[in-house]
DNA sequence: GTCTATAATAGGATAGAC
DNA sequence: GTCTATCCTATTATAGAC
């Protein structure tokens, strides 16, 4: 009986593996249950048996790496520190955890920009936007904590956030296009610590509240200062 | 007969637009001929009347707006003015690009992110490839001369294009979920100004040669010393 | 739990009248 | 250029045998 459970949880487990890759690969409507069913090694019915819809099934491909991600994020918030070091640790597990599975970042980027790929209808669904909404809050917070404590320079919360995604979430879903760029994988653990580099040196320069740039620098235009504009 | 040109040109357009909506909000596999057909005010087989597949359109919907972009980002860059100079008008005209209208951002962020939605096999589809990759080229020569003439730090040239990007298409590319953490529409005027400030924030501070933040400040190793971790 | 068979619908694409 | 009608295939989903 146990063994049954066991093979249960398994062919769910398979199920969920397959139709994550295809989902994240090519999006919701573009792949078909038939072809998830191929993948996971089942028929096409016994699909659904498990799980009643397709967009049930993508619901819980979704549910359980938006679990995963705010999980770990929960974590490295939790740990001591001042804002500026948990913010760091915070940033640190986002990129780890969008660099060990290439399909997290895909999904991720797909929850976040596609909203009429699920209805949001159902209950499940809302749950995740609930989810998705409660993950970047948090950092929010964090912010909104630095911004109090001097930590970092006054900013706007929701364009921030804005920012920390389209540097983690965006390049690690950014497929062929962001390979090509690089020359290699963007998972590969080299591009992984440059990224880290890349995005640290970003926001470390430009979050910090000591010793920001004037906007225009003098030294800049006095170098322009023979330039002619039309 | 010259109205007979300029109506089947309106009627070329009416697809367009129709299809550039469509495929902007929900994604290739998700539209159908049928609904592109309905928006536009054609029958369905109409369509293919202007253009032979699916594929073909999608590819001429891009194509568009893809010119679009890169029109305006050469015209910013052929400006004068030294690199950190024409970066700014670069990624002006880049937000401005992005702001005008609503899909842009999703469209090309689609073309960025979903490999698979077009086979790639169609010399078109590899037209726009290269113009995706173009476009982008220019900006990371600017990062390059700007590095040269020692402007900005040194830099990972395709990671900064990939945190530009990111940045940028992202945001405005964020539906529904950008428009619940900004609170209102990242398209209005305000939200935009916001956007530049915080980008060229973000950017200023980050990229600058003069005046880096160090890596691991020790006022932060200071006031962790006494945590711990388990 | 998994299978075969099938329903019901929508997909892209073509032919030919007008 | 646009229409109706049609073809073929694929889709999601269900029914029922094993």
């Amino acid at each position: 009986m146990t063994t049954a459970v066991v093979e249960a949880g398994a062919s769910r487990e398979k199920i969920l593996e397959a139709a994550e890759s295809l989902f994240a690969r090519r999006g919701y409507a573009a792949v078909g249950m038939r072809e998830v069913a191929e993948v996971a090694g089942l028929g096409k019915s016994s699909l659904f048996h498990h799980f009643r819809s397709k967009a049930e099934l993508y619901a819980a491909v979704v549910a359980r790496i938006l679990a995963l991600c705010e999980a770990r994020l929960r974590t490295a918030l939790s740990a001591g520190g001042n804002p500026l070091t948990r913010f760091d640790r915070w940033l640190d597990a986002l990129i780890d955890t969008l660099a060990a599975h290439p399909t997290t970042a895909r999904l991720l980027l797909r929850s976040l920009f596609e909203d009429d790929e699920l209805t949001g209808a159902s209950e499940e669904e809302q749950r995740l936007d609930q989810t998705l909404k409660r993950m970047f809050a948090a950092a929010g917070d964090l912010l909104r904590e630095g911004g109090a404590t001097g930590v970092f320079r006054p900013l706007d919360v929701a364009h921030t956030l804005q920012s920390l995604i389209g540097l983690t979430v965006y390049h690690f879903a950014s497929g062929d296009f962001g390979a090509e760029m690089l020359g290699e994988s963007p998972f590969s653990v080299e591009q992984v610590r440059k990224r880290k580099d890349e995005v640290r040196a970003i926001l470390h320069g430009g979050l910090l509240a000591e010793r920001r740039a004037q906007p225009e620098p003098p030294a800049a235009n006095g170098s322009m200062a023979h330039d002619e504009y039309s």
